[in-house]
DNA sequence: GTAATATTGCAACTTTGTCGCAATAAAATA
DNA sequence: TATTTTATTGCGACAAAGTTGCAATATTAC
């Protein structure tokens, strides 16, 4: 299964670089400048993920958020996203601060993923 | 709005305690030994969290658990709940582990909420 | 240019959770 | 206890978010 460079994915990727931010589905598709179908553009997303260019966040309101991995590019196998996300609930902003958290788990327990989203209100909402 | 005592209440609030974890809507449905209709159950939830007895934690695969409150129930205004929660990608099950994270946001930042969750395998499953 | 196949668009579908409304049952009142 | 009040329930419909199957299309390889 070799990617294949498409007009789809170019204008997606060029979305979510330009935002900065992390994106839901409807973010991503209200700032395209073509219509692309809901279903490709999740397909595109999820295929970035795999690829490690992008990673997920499931926000506390249960929708999926994605956004560009910065330092993670290059070393697949380091895939892991243990920084803290941003949750504007006046403006719906979602945004990586760059501060990792390591937990201790308990005995035993062995972590795959890391999930973690403060919301609240952002500098400029609050 | 005065709360009643109910049989949903009664019977919902006694699985979420005899099992000790974090319960879907699910989870709890099935654990039930009468049948709560899937509409109720989420209110008398919502209603639970309202009132602080229970809190509600969204999994990084976009569902709801809910778990007893442990250490606020008196003290509603202290109702944060800035624990770490596991998930198994295995056996499904959900717990708080009582872990407090505190985080500096950056300035202007308020948080409101936080949803910690940390995904992988139990000791039971790993 | 032609063939192979990864990707797309469309529609249908699933899952999860909410809402309106009439029926029911818990608590307050007489 | 009987009656009234209204919080709660069950049912159905609905909404939002995301996935999947399949035929059509576009990209890459030959
Ligand atoms: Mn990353
Ligand atoms: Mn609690
Ligand atoms: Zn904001
Ligand atoms: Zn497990």
């Amino acid at each position: 299964m070799k990617r294949r460079k498409t007009h789809s994915k170019t204008e997606i990727l060029e979305v979510l670089k330009s935002s900065g931010n992390a994106l839901s589905h409807d973010m991503i598709q209200a700032n395209l400048k073509s219509d692309i179908d809901r279903a490709t553009i999740y397909r595109v997303l999820n295929r970035f993920c795999e690829d490690g260019q992008v990673h997920k966040i499931v926000g506390d309101n249960g929708k999926q958020y994605f956004a560009i991995c910065s330092n993670c590019g290059e070393k697949k196998h380091l895939h892991s996203h243990n920084h803290i996300h941003f949750r504007c609930l006046q403006c719906g902003k979602v945004e990586c601060l760059e501060r990792d958290i390591s937990v201790a788990l308990p005995e035993g327990y062995v972590a795959k993923m890391h999930n973690l989203v403060i919301s609240g209100f952002c500098s400029e909402c609050s």
